[in-house]
Order: structure tokens, then sequence, then C-alpha cells
DNA sequence: TCTGGGGTCCTAGGACCC
DNA sequence: TCTGGGGTCCTAGGACCC
């Protein structure tokens, strides 16, 4: 068992811009920018200018005039995302795909068959390179935290390893942004209080972090610091929920449009699902207001769903309730999503199934013989267990 | 700096169960 | 009649990521 460094993180570099730059070589060597409205990626040429991804697009033109804007083709960034992973899966079977376009390898098991992981992570570079045409740059270290915080250095078209004899050395120079899960209210928090590198943060014990970012959040970024990160590689993860949202404009917007856009936002989502395969119970209704603040609604349905008709009365119902603060405060944001989806969406039809009545049974007999509840039914252990459907009810 | 669209994970309180 | 503790589910909000 080697417990050197092992894991790969895989990121291919300013993705949407550089599918771009592939497909058209007039693009190549030039700032090109994806997205309209806002930034959804900016190739290397672009962000030399400052432009980011998120970024408003008026900002992003100002800052670098001569950038090309092209729309987004996702039907190309999926097809060439689904070419990378395939390279990935040909590396190791151990891949856990974080986003479209990057992944966790654990290439831990490969020393005798395909060497180092140094090497491996430098042949899969190739591969992505003379196969998909892509850049992608690889971190190589001990754990998944160290190997995404090694991408991120490398970047662009990068590969490096932090051995495990200097990971610290490596890791506490590092500005706090660097960690992964510190974002800007985290930096800001930090940076009140005089700290600015992950060194810093390692000398805090945790009750200081933990008072100052709370419970979670201070534990978990004091065993980042120290470089305790002992989440293995996860393969087969499968999304949680899926959603879909729209912005309106300034507005005012009445009560049929907002309506109008929320049955096609259930409908794209619905029909997503059931392209998936997945069914879910809890949808939840995002809404942003004229003043930027956001706020959710939520309702669990009793069993999972992947048919629109239900997903959307859910939605519009949520939506009515919300109905009088939308109006006083003007919304210019509407999505929806669909949670809690089911582990197992090939669900055979169940005309009966005698290992689960029987395990119903002894569960029921065994309350009522313990807790005399003559009121608990059959029918209120279903409520309670969700992903079990009885065809038929006893009595 | 006036901000898209797709996600994940965490926290916290209340209801409910055992 | 009052009390205790552990656990899960639901809802809402928030931070963060690409």
């Amino acid at each position: 068992m080697s417990t050197g460094a092992r894991i790969l993180h895989a990121d291919l570099d300013a993705f949407y811009a550089s599918v771009e730059q592939r497909d058209d070589p007039r693009l190549r060597g030039r700032p090109v920018i994806v997205g309209g409205g806002v930034v959804l990626a900016a190739s290397y040429e672009a962000k030399a200018y400052g432009v980011q991804s998120a970024m408003g697009g008026r900002q992003a033109r100002r800052l670098c005039p001569g950038a090309v804007v092209v729309p987004p083709r996702m039907a190309a960034y999926t097809a060439a995302s689904r070419a990378v992973f395939a390279i990935f899966r040909d590396t190791t079977p151990w891949v856990e795909g974080l986003s479209i376009d990057e992944a966790f390898l654990d290439v831990g098991g490969l020393r005798r068959l395909s060497g180092s992981p140094v090497q491996i992570a430098t042949r899969l570079r190739r591969a992505v390179r003379e196969q998909v045409g892509l850049p992608i740059t690889v971190g190589v270290a001990r754990t998944k935290f160290l190997a995404k915080v090694a991408s991120g250095v490398a970047k662009p078209d990068g590969l490096l390893e932090v051995p495990p004899d200097g990971e610290l050395a490596f890791l506490h120079p590092l500005p706090v942004e660097r960690l992964w899960g510190v974002g800007p209210v985290t930096a800001a928090k930090l940076r009140a209080r005089g700290i600015r590198t992950v060194g810093q943060v390692a000398r805090l014990d945790v009750p200081a972090l933990e008072s100052l970012l709370g419970v979670g959040a201070g534990g978990h970024l004091h065993a980042l610091a120290h470089n305790r990160d002992p989440r293995p590689v996860q393969v087969g993860r499968r999304r949680s929920s899926m959603g879909a949202q729209h912005a309106l404009g300034a507005g005012p917007h009445s009560p049929a449009d907002v309506d109008a856009t929320l049955s096609g936002l259930v409908d794209r989502v619905a029909r997503r699902m059931r392209a998936a395969g997945r069914a879910g119970r809890t949808v939840t209704l995002r809404l942003r207001f004229a003043d930027y603040t956001s706020a959710t609604r939520s309702r669990t349905l009793r069993r999972a769903t992947d048919r629109t008709t239900p997903l959307l009365n859910t939605a519009r119902s949520l939506l009515r309730a919300a109905q009088p603060e939308l109006t006083r405060r003007g919304v210019t944001l509407i999505g929806v999503a669909v949670g809690n989806l089911d582990d197992a969406p090939v669900q055979p039809e169940l005309p009966f199934d005698a290992d689960r009545d029987v395990e119903l049974d002894t569960a029921v007999d065994a309350v009522r013989d313990r807790f005399g509840a003559a009121a608990l039914t059959r029918a209120t252990l279903l409520g309670r267990r969700p992903g079990l459907e009885m065809p038929r009810l006893p009595d």
C-alpha cells in the first residue's frame, strides 16, 4: 500500500473558451469570452486583462475591448467533457467527477501497471491534448484537497506534484483564498483578524477558528490548514438535485408572466429528470428580489415523481403563497429545483414483495407490543419510510 | 461591480418518533 | 404529571464551487 501521492486532480483550463478556440482557429491566441450578459468562461488571453468568470459582460468588455465574445454552445462542451472523462476512466476505474470539467482520479494501485502518479498524469495530459485537443492541468498529491490546491497553483496547462514530505512547506505560504471552501465571506473575516496565509490559519487553535467562523467551518478550516483530509475518491456519485432558473429583467413582472416562466422551468427540469431516469420528492422555489436578496420556499412530497404536473402544481402552490412578497419587493429571478432525487430510479412494478411485507409486519408488531399504540397503523409507518411503497394494505 | 445558471454542503429550529 | 435523551425529517438560509 502506497502512502505517497496518489490522488490526481485533473482540471480543464478555461474549459468553454478552450473548446471555442479549438473549434475556430481564428480565436486561437486571442482573448475569448464565452457568454453574453455575464462571463461564463474567459480564455487565458482575456484573463490577462482581468476578465473573470461570473463578471458582468459590460465590465468585461471595458477591461478587454479586443475580446471576441461568443455565445455558449453547451452541446459541444458536453461532448468534449464526455471524451475527456472517457480518458479519465481509461486511466483508472477510480474517477470522481466534480463538475463538467474536473475530476479526482485515484491512481494509487497502478504503480506496477502504469508507473508513478506523475508519469500517469503526464500521459493523461498528453492524451487529452492529442485526442480531444484541450489543455488540462493536473495536481498530484496525497489527499484530494491538496491535489485540488496543487492544480489551482499549476494552472494553466501545468502539472504539479506535492511530495508527501513537502506538504506543509507548500501549503502554508499560500493565501487563504487558495483553500477549497474559503470564499469571499470567510476570507474577509480572516483578513479582519490579519490572517492572510494558510500558515497563519494553522497557528490558530480550533476554539479560536470556531468562534470566528462557526463550529463547522472552523473545524473544517483547521483540518485543511494542517492538511488533514481523509476523504477517499468516490466513484459513481450521482447528483442529488436538478434545477433550472431564469433571471428576469428589472420588471415589473405580472403574475401571468412569472407563472409562464415557472411553467417553462418546471417543464425543463422534469424533462431532464425523465431523460436521466431520476425522480424527486422536494420541490424548491427560488426567488430573487430587486434588492438582490433571495429566498427559497420548498415542499416535500410523500412520493418521488418525475411527472411535470405534480411538480408544477407544487411549484405553483409555493409561488402563490409567496405572491404578496413578490409583488411588494419585485421579483428579478425565479428558479425551481427538485431534490431528494431517488437513488434507485428504475423501480420495477411491485405487485407483491413477500420479504417487504414480512419485514413491515414484524416492525409493526414490535412497535405495537412495545408501545401498545393502537393508533399506530401500518399506514403511518409507511408514511415515515417514503422509499417503501406498499401495493396493498391489510384490513 | 449592479451580478447567469448549474450545483454541493452545512446549520439551526421545530415536529415527530422511540 | 413531569421529565430525559437520541434520532430523523422538513424547512429556510447561507457560503461556496465551476
